[in-house]
DNA sequence: AACGAAACCTGCGCGC
DNA sequence: TGCGCGCAGGTTTCGT
């Protein structure tokens, strides 16, 4: 479900409830979610802060950073005493009587501690590369130029750059006008900085729209994330182009659904 | 080194 | 109603 703008709310919106607060006990119903290990030393550490790197959610605490990845279904509630759902792996007990309740439906998401100091110098952390918003467009075609897959699988490399998924990858690549099988290689360096300049638009928007959402639900259990912005061409096959009236096609790209107008993209 | 496919999980919608 | 299949916004691992 998530990617960067979705993170980035689910961070805003904890920070907002659970800061400052101390882990006094975890539950864990899902023992491949977290290791018992792990939870002993995060007993008693506090909340100092939430950080966010691409899709990867910070938990900042006294001695340890708990790295945090939503995968495709991951998602934060905070409640009190209501039974545990099937699906709510993690419980964090908090010390004002709150639980933090992770909860993923596939399963996928993963937890990761480390040290302070070491969190950006090892795995997961150290693999990711520069968000769209500090990345340089020169540096960005200067990677593109030696790939030979498609852009759209580049734009989706965490690696390269970090926070686009599948549906932004969709929307960025509409509103640069590339098609999303264009071979990296071949993007030329007007349509790299087209790219990165339309990335940081859509996300932006996204994170602030997010924030809307959020904000009207303030009260509500849930904190998803899930942000309402209109899709151009994401999960719209058939349905008719908002610039050039032509149907917008699907093709799958390395494995992954993708949505683009024929005629506005090449 | 770099690429694509498979694997990790569960639930939902669809066609028969 | 029930079953099988395809599909889902992500990442890592494995084989070529």
């Amino acid at each position: 479900m998530p990617e960067l703008p979705e993170v980035e709310t689910v961070k805003e919106t904890l920070k907002t409830r659970i800061l400052g607060l101390k882990i006094v006990d975890i539950e864990i119903y899902y023992p491949k979610m977290m290791s018992d290990n792990t939870k002993s030393l995060l007993v008693n550490q506090t909340i100092l802060d939430i950080s966010r790197l691409g899709k990867y959610l910070i938990f900042n605490l006294d001695d340890y950073d708990l790295i945090s990845h939503l995968r495709m279904e991951g998602r934060y509630y905070i409640k009190t005493d209501e039974p545990v759902l099937k699906h709510e792996h993690v419980v964090f007990k908090l010390s004002n009587g709150q639980q933090l309740r992770y909860h993923d439906t596939r399963k996928f998401g993963t937890f990761d501690l480390r040290i302070k100091g070491e969190t950006y110098h090892t795995k997961p952390l150290s693999l990711l590369g520069k968000e769209p918003f500090t990345m340089d467009p020169v540096e960005f075609y200067n990677v593109l130029r030696h790939k030979d897959r498609a852009i759209k699988t580049v734009l989706m490399d965490q690696k390269i750059i970090a926070g686009i998924g599948n549906i932004y990858a969709d929307e960025i690549l509409y509103s640069a006008h590339v098609r999303p099988d264009r071979k990296a290689k071949d993007v030329s360096l007007q349509e790299a900085t087209w790219m990165i300049e339309r990335a940081r638009g859509i996300l932006q928007s996204a994170i602030e729209a997010g924030g809307t959402t959020i904000r009207t639900y303030v009260s509500s259990l849930g904190v998803t994330g899930r942000f309402q912005l209109t899709l151009m061409v994401h999960q719209r096959k058939g349905e008719l182009c908002y610039i050039c009236g032509d149907e917008i096609k699907k093709k799958i790209v390395n494995g992954r659904s993708s949505f683009f107008c024929e005629t506005c993209q090449s």
